[in-house]
DNA sequence: TTGTACGCGTTATCAG
DNA sequence: CTGATAACGCGTACAA
């Protein structure tokens, strides 16, 4: 028994494929007696439409794609990335769209957009100009990027992580800390540079310590400024950079670009049995759900990753409904002080007389 | 500029829709030098091949649908389904799919079905002979089922859950607990009834219960028998039930049947300001990574998520290809043992003196 | 109210 | 060896 087709229905109630498809998808345009008859005889053979072929001609796929930067086994170890899934799922859901993880095929980004049977695409951290943009662009997809950099004719959905930086940087500082070790996203020495995102905190990080005074003061040694260490994004990748800035010393603080890189720090510290936030400072970024779970709560920047992804999706909705939309959407982002983050030990001894 | 087909390649080259074809798809049966020319002119219209019209011809999806029970936004607040996808994840990326995440289409599991256009199926715990079951059939797709229940003509991939349920169980036994509390996935009443993991893993509290003498003990009041709540799989859900066992007298075990479950009872003590493992035992089920973050960490039975998905994503490509796979996966589930979980302090008060 | 023909890319089959 | 024709699957504009 293979399988059924909408011309089998055809021969077997000897209509032809335009009344056949008539009966399902626009009944008011066929008599009832035979659109009964067609229903009947399809129930019969088990006659279910091919949605590739229904796609095809419609021109629709009824669902959107996530290109991701880097395979799903290892985005999915971020849940800031699960949090945006879960705002472009609550609109699929709301449209009645699927929705399609598209990872690097043969390790190459190009080759997943190619074969993309989508509607449109969302993606993260796209740079205007680049190869990639150009390609979804022949393709003629409708497309959106989540922390990328605004400048292309395509919507972009993110907070102001320069002024986000900045404020945790601030806040740090405020705390008296003056010894500070950032762990940055990425590395180096990268072939691509890095990400409009990373340099944007990084900036915010450095835009705090200028306004603090910190070029000014003619007494501070090299040691004292803060050093960068440079890490992937995971929790392995905060524990190694905090191994790095075990040997070199311990600040008394560290400024994390992300959550999950403060985390494995934190961790890398326990295991050390240095005390967070008696003997040091750690802040992180994002806001995942893990750092209201950790002891001591993570103090960081709550950045909206579900609602970044409800606002792509939407955006790309519109975007496929050929409606206008916005080219840049900025979302709040706000400081999270829980418990992680206390004024430094030595201040709190020797600041108490003035 | 509108999209370019291979019909508007061939016409400008001069040569067939075959022949274009070919040269990109076999280029050994043409010419190289009308290979060469044809390309050229590819390139100068931007000529892309419509994945869609390419999967319908080739009959391949390039893209295999997990089926969600809940709606996307919801289904991510467990952390367990993010393991099964990272470990699904690991095996499209291998092979060169992507990963459909499709979610009720107008509330209903059906019409999701309905539209998917992929080369097979995973599922979470469908039962066989169930209406849903009979869909995927009809649609002759290939599918895998992810805790379901053995029986039908499927793989299904799973864990013992019962031995597993049992193994936890007895450890809170063992401790000296006579006091439990189990908090329970799903509804006392719910029309469909519980899954077949939920009654597994019932079964096997009982099982250790009932190992442990429970019933021939004449002196138990009807308080010592295991009161159960029911909760939905969310850290809200455990909060909730576990407002109810405060409410209800503290037993001196919560045995939650979910880690999220465990988590969110953890919480809601916290705030009652009654300590763990002190005053109250908690453990759950699932090892998610949280559990290994949270303070105290969580006692738990390890459940392979990631190794669950993989194995699904495995069998699944195994009769995509045709090919023959095992029609049940078992695989290993341990108990963690870590803070969470500690003597009565009754016990540890009076049993000093034996 | 119903049928014909077209759109989309691939490939078995046929013609030169 | 090189290249063309036709069929696959569905929906729908248009014709009858």
């Amino acid at each position: 028994m293979n399988r059924v087709t909408i011309k089998d229905i055809a021969r077997e109630s000897g209509y032809s494929k335009t009344t056949v498809s008539f009966a399902f998808n626009d009944p008011s345009r066929i008599g009832k007696d035979t659109r009964a008859k067609i229903l009947r005889i399809a129930e019969e053979l088990g006659y279910v439409p091919d949605p590739v072929a229904r796609n095809l001609s419609l021109r629709r796929q009824g669902t959107i794609g996530l290109l991701l930067p880097e395979v799903i086994s290892f985005a999915f170890f971020n849940p800031y990335l699960s949090q945006i899934i879960q705002g472009i799922g609550a609109v699929c859901e709301r449209e009645g769209h699927s929705l399609t993880l598209i990872p690097p095929i043969r390790e190459s980004l190009l080759e997943g957009i190619r074969g993309a049977a989508v509607d449109g695409l969302i993606t993260i951290g796209l740079e205007p100009g680049t190869e990639t943009v150009e390609f979804i662009k022949r393709r003629h997809l409708p497309f959106v990027t989540i922390d990328g950099r605004v400048g292309g004719d395509f919507p972009v959905v993110g907070i102001d992580d320069r002024r986000a930086a900045a404020l945790v940087m601030r806040y740090v500082l405020d705390l008296g800390h003056r010894e500070i070790a950032i762990i940055s996203l990425g590395s180096e020495s990268r072939d691509d540079g890095p990400t409009h995102v990373e340099s944007q905190r990084l900036a915010g990080y450095r835009d705090a310590l200028r306004d603090h005074g910190a070029p000014r003061d003619r007494d501070r040694t090299p040691a004292d400024q803060p050093r960068i260490y440079y890490a992937c994004a995971s929790m392995a990748g905060g524990r190694d950079a905090c191994d790095q800035i075990v040997q070199d010393g311990l600040p008394t603080a560290i400024v994390a670009m992300s959550d999950v890189l403060a985390l494995g720090a934190m961790e890398r510290l326990e295991i050390a049995g240095v005390t967070i936030p008696g003997e040091i400072t750690v802040v992180g970024f994002d806001d995942i759900r893990e750092s209201r779970l950790v002891r001591p709560q993570l103090t960081t920047i709550s950045q909206p990753g579900f609602e970044k992804g409800r606002h792509a999706a939407e955006a790309l909705m519109r975007l496929i409904a050929d409606e206008d939309t916005e080219r840049h959407i900025v979302l709040d982002a706000e400081l999270v002080i829980r418990d992680s983050a206390a004024p430094p030990r030595v201040i709190a001894a020797t600041g108490g007389g003035r």
